[in-house]
This record gives structure tokens, sequence and C-alpha cells, in this order.
DNA sequence: TGCTTGTCGACAAGCATTGTCGTTAGTGTG
DNA sequence: CACACTAACGACAATGCTTGTCGACAAGCA
């Protein structure tokens, strides 16, 4: 994701405007890679902004993600969440006892369909989720 | 997924019940490579049995996948799909556009999470989804 | 500065899935 | 074969995540 100053310039150009709750949210995504979901960074925002909406959160992701700012990842673990890192080719590691992604910044080669399925279709993209659990979780069975 | 009698007998030692709507969804999912929806077998269900409920689905569906005999996949397409194939490690192609879902019956080798990523997790499960669009999609952009 | 129009927040609605609960009906036992 | 026990049923409401609506507001351009 680029830098909140150059989003301004993006969103212009785009015709999109830049009110503080945007701002807000380009500062807390910059650089962020817990890969936070919709409602926890509602939630920070809110710390410093406390009427922004849940509403605008939502909106604001799905403009960045138009611009390929952000991706928005669903690994099934009820809501969506936001990856910043669009720059780097990468994979998720997810725990799902407490919801932890790492990424895994691994160019996994091999990894295409064989022809002989590939039959009828037109691959545009591959996703990778690793479960299992984090140590923190393991520990406490 | 094992046969429609098997299950019969797998559910009774586990102390569950084998009901007329139970057996109707073991008859559907049998053999079915489809990747239906929950309410589409709910659907298909219905035509036989006019009262059954989409709860009773869920809750078979549930049930099943805790003895192992489907796997609920969530591919990130609003609502889970059932496969009843757990006999076979495969992965899955996905259209985004009409949501037809092809099992890929592939041992993708090499996929695992290298070693300097892997520390402090312990890795269950791997899910790759490759996305894309199948032909009778594409003609109608 | 003033106008246009995208964006805001509050609220309610949408969708998939699950909880509640009183009633019905499998199942093992006698 | 009847009984009792209790899992499972269907109807309904509720949950959680996400999106639609809408009037008021303010960002950005001239």
């Amino acid at each position: 994701m680029k830098s909140s100053e150059a989003l301004t310039t993006i969103f212009r150009e785009q015709g999109l405007r830049v009110t503080p709750q945007r701002q807000e949210i380009f500062r807390l995504l910059d650089g962020d890679d817990s890969h936070p979901t919709v409602e926890s960074l509602f939630d920070r925002a809110r710390a410093h902004m406390a009427t922004i909406s849940l509403k605008t959160v939502y909106q604001t992701v799905h403009d960045l993600e138009a611009l390929g700012e952000v991706r928005v990842l669903d690994l099934g673990t009820g809501s969506v969440r936001v990856d910043p890192n669009v720059e780097d080719d990468h994979h998720h590691l997810l725990c799902t006892a407490c919801g932890l992604v790492r990424d895994l910044p691994v160019e996994l080669d091999g990894l295409h369909v064989p022809i002989r399925y590939r039959r009828d279709f037109t691959v545009d993209d591959v996703q990778v989720i690793f479960r299992g659990r984090c140590d923190h979780c393991s520990d406490r069975v």
C-alpha cells in the first residue's frame, strides 16, 4: 500500500474525496501487517475520532481495494481481513484458535493447475491458506 | 463419504439417530461432486420431503463433518459448500462468476511452509483455491 | 466565496447461520 | 411388542457481518 500522501493524490485523481476519516484509516493501515478485521480498524479509528462509523471504514476499505491498494482476505474466520501488503506476492498462515495471520512471502513454485484439469477454465489467481496453531495457543490447549 | 447404509451404522454407534430427513441427505450427498451449498441441498431435499427444515440440513451436515464424512468448504462465496469427497486429497478450482467448483485431485508437491516462517506454528492443513472463470462464463463477458 | 456532489453518520435491512423450545419420534430394553 | 429416554424435528427468532437508505454536511473545484 502506498503512503498516506500518495493515497491522497490518487483518491483525488479518481474523484474521490479525502476526508479526515479516510486519512485516519490510511494512517492505521500503513505498514500494518496484523491483517485487522474491519471491526478492529473501526475500534482503533474510533479511539481518535469518536464519531466515525463502521460503514465509513467498510467503504474506505472497499475504495482502497478497488484501487488495488489493499487486498481483502476471506480466510473463513467469519469476518474479512484487510491486507495492505499488495507489493509482495505472498500467502497466509492462520492460527485457527486465535485468528493470528502471518504473511508467507514465499513463491510457491509448481503451483499451477495441471493441463487436463485446466480445460474450460481461465485461472486468474491462487490463494493458499495454511491453517494451524501458533505456539501460544498450542500451550494452553 | 461412505454409503447411506454405512452412515446409518456409524450414526447409531455414535448415539445419533437416523431419521428419514438424514437418510434423504445421505442419499443426496452420495457421489455428489457439485459442492452444493446447504441451501441448495435443502431445496433438493424439500422436493421429496415438503416439511424438512433448513436447520435440519445444517445440523446433519455438521454431524457428518464431525464424523469426518464430509468437508465443509468456505471458498469466500458467501455461503458454505459441502464436499462429500474426503477420500481423495484434493484442492479446488472456483469460477468466480457462476460459483462452479471443480475438484483438483492433484498432489501439489513442495507445498509446505518454509522453516523460517514455520517457527512458533504447528501447521495442520493446507487449502489451495484456484480462482478464475469457466469458459461458459468467459464467453458471455 | 459559493456551488456541486461525494461522503458522512445514524439507522435499518440483508444474508447466512445458529439458538431456543415445545413436540415428535428413533432406539435399546424389558 | 410396548416403554421410556432423549435426540432430533420444525417453527421462529436472534446472531454476526456487511450493505442499503437518506438527509445533512463538507471537500474540492471554479
